[in-house]
DNA sequence: CTTAAACCGTACCAAATTCGTACGGTTTCA
DNA sequence: TGAAACCGTACGAATTTGGTACGGTTTAAG
């Protein structure tokens, strides 16, 4: 547990596939058959991803979605964000109503946002880009950050 | 989103209180009037913490749970471990059997698992004892780490 | 100017998960 | 012997998630 949800997944899937070819206007059926994902669901996810301006759309026959800006400008944090809302761990931290009394004496919720804020900032290091080469495994944020966090604190 | 379930976030609201006095032995009762908490859902927290090895139980009149060891030893990663089992940010991950035919030529996939990694140490970088102290905010590990994000990629 | 390819939006449904409850059993202390 | 406490299983309601349906609008091409 601790996971995304299928659909963000699936937007990850679709949006590295379109990162290859960034200028081209793609349909929506072809994405679907091309990462064999149901033709609605991918529908939906685009159009979720151009209501968050990741994705511009062109409508009518030879239509379809491309890139809104660069691969290297898109973060997987925005994709999240588009698809499932802002990054929250806990109840608390998206605050709001769900009444947590305490929050003032509580140093448990100031905790879990702080770590919130973390994971929101590893998230914005990586971008599309990132995520359609197979090495990103070499990628230097992620890299650094991973050997980091483990001396950090040994 | 991107969220842990409520009974992680209980779980360490509970550890934390009990990390202040380690080697108190606490009953569910007392912790869940402490945390204003319904009493079953405590009791059952309080079970799996056990199982996991995180708690020991003292059975009987004057029984109760305390800490199986010290709270510098007890990570985030464990108690999200205990609660919900293993961090898996995508269904891929968690491996198996939902057939993910493309693991081979996805870099998505694997991509997803190097930013799971990286969480899995954030987290394991975090005890319980930094989670119940106010000002976590300095906690080095974390700190540093959110610095290091910001600038190891921009 | 008609047709077909494509996007648009809303609404709906079924399955899975989550959150919490219930209840009967066992251990230990006083 | 009784009360305080843990133990385990199982259940049920509510939410979330994953996916479908369908009728509408826009645009290119013949």
């Amino acid at each position: 547990m601790l996971r995304i949800n299928r659909e963000t997944d699936y937007a990850t899937a679709i949006l590295s596939l379109m990162a290859q070819e960034p200028d081209e206007c793609y349909s929506a059926a072809w994405l679907s058959a091309r990462r064999c994902l149901p033709a609605p669901v991918v529908s939906k996810i685009l159009k979720q991803l151009v209501r968050a301006q990741l994705l511009v759309s062109h409508r009518g026959a030879k239509g379809g979605y491309s890139l809104a800006r660069p691969a290297e400008e898109i973060s997987i944090a925005a994709v999240i964000n588009a698809i499932e809302g802002p990054i929250a761990l806990t109840d608390c931290i998206e605050g709001g109503n769900s009444a947590c009394q305490y929050s003032a004496h509580c140093a448990v919720s100031s905790n879990w946002s702080r770590i919130n804020d973390v994971f929101q900032h590893a998230l914005e290091a990586v971008s599309l880009k990132d995520m359609s080469e197979p090495l990103a495994a070499e990628h230097p944020g992620l890299r650094a950050l991973g050997e980091r966090v483990r001396s950090a604190v040994n």
